[in-house]
DNA sequence: CCCGTGATTTAT
DNA sequence: TAAATCACGGGG
């Protein structure tokens, strides 16, 4: 009998999944569901926005220039694990770990399209609507996706293979093809000079539930 | 456009 | 020990 971690015809993404390069895996992410129990309850979204952060050479990533902090520490672990961090006195952002144990890349999730859950999810947001446009905003950051599934740093380094709490579920089979995938620059990393302009934010193309257009 | 917010990092 | 910085979001 299913646990409640484990929904009938659902599939756990694999490590293998996740110990690949950092745009493979961002890439890849897109159309894939997001999972985490809390309280007993599913609280699930399609990944609808990503973007990668490649490693010592990328300007933009906590690892540059092998930066290892306490903060950035399990950016190190072997990929499929999470990166998760606390920003501006208020947001919490999710990063699932890519590569290989000390190859420090990984990939934000941006974004999702909410599945299941979605009443918890607006009360952990604050919103008492329940309106398709405000959904729309449930989740449309990363930031935003934190709150409303209840993921701040007590999930870091969690283990997404392994974990009974928060993991990525297969939706789909293959990759999404690429003439569905907009790829862009990402946001809020205009201090990383030439790599602020690199194409690695990636969403799901005329999906309403991106952070921005 | 502007600005709160506080942990983390970096500079003295 | 002090200052600067920041993978954001909400409100004009």
């Amino acid at each position: 009998m299913p646990s409640s971690a484990t929904m009938p015809g659902s599939t756990r993404l694999p490590r293998g999944f996740f110990t690949r390069d950092s745009v493979t895996v961002a890439r890849a992410l897109l159309g894939q569901r997001l999972v985490r129990i809390h309280q007993g309850e599913r609280l699930a979204g399609t990944i609808v926005e990503v973007e990668a952060y490649r490693g010592v050479d990328d300007a933009a990533a906590h690892s540059h220039r092998g930066r290892r902090t306490p903060r950035n520490e399990a950016m190190y672990l072997l990929g499929g694990h999470a990166y998760v961090y606390f920003i501006y006195g208020i947001h919490h952002c999710f990063n699932i770990v890519a590569g290989g144990v000390d190859e420090p890349v990984a990939v934000l999730i941006r974004a999702l399209e909410p599945v299941e859950g979605l009443a918890a999810m607006r009360t952990h947001r604050g919103i008492t609507s329940a309106t398709a446009a405000s959904d729309r905003r449930l989740c449309s950051g990363p930031g935003k996706l934190c709150e409303a599934l209840v993921i701040d740093r007590e999930m870091n380094a969690a283990d997404l293979i392994a974990g009974d709490v928060l993991f990525i579920e297969q939706a789909i089979q293959r990759p999404l093809p690429d003439d569905r995938i907009v790829a862009g620059p990402r946001v809020g990393v205009d201090y990383a000079g030439e790599w602020a302009e690199k194409p690695l934010r990636f969403f799901v193309r005329d999906n309403p539930h991106v952070s921005r257009a």
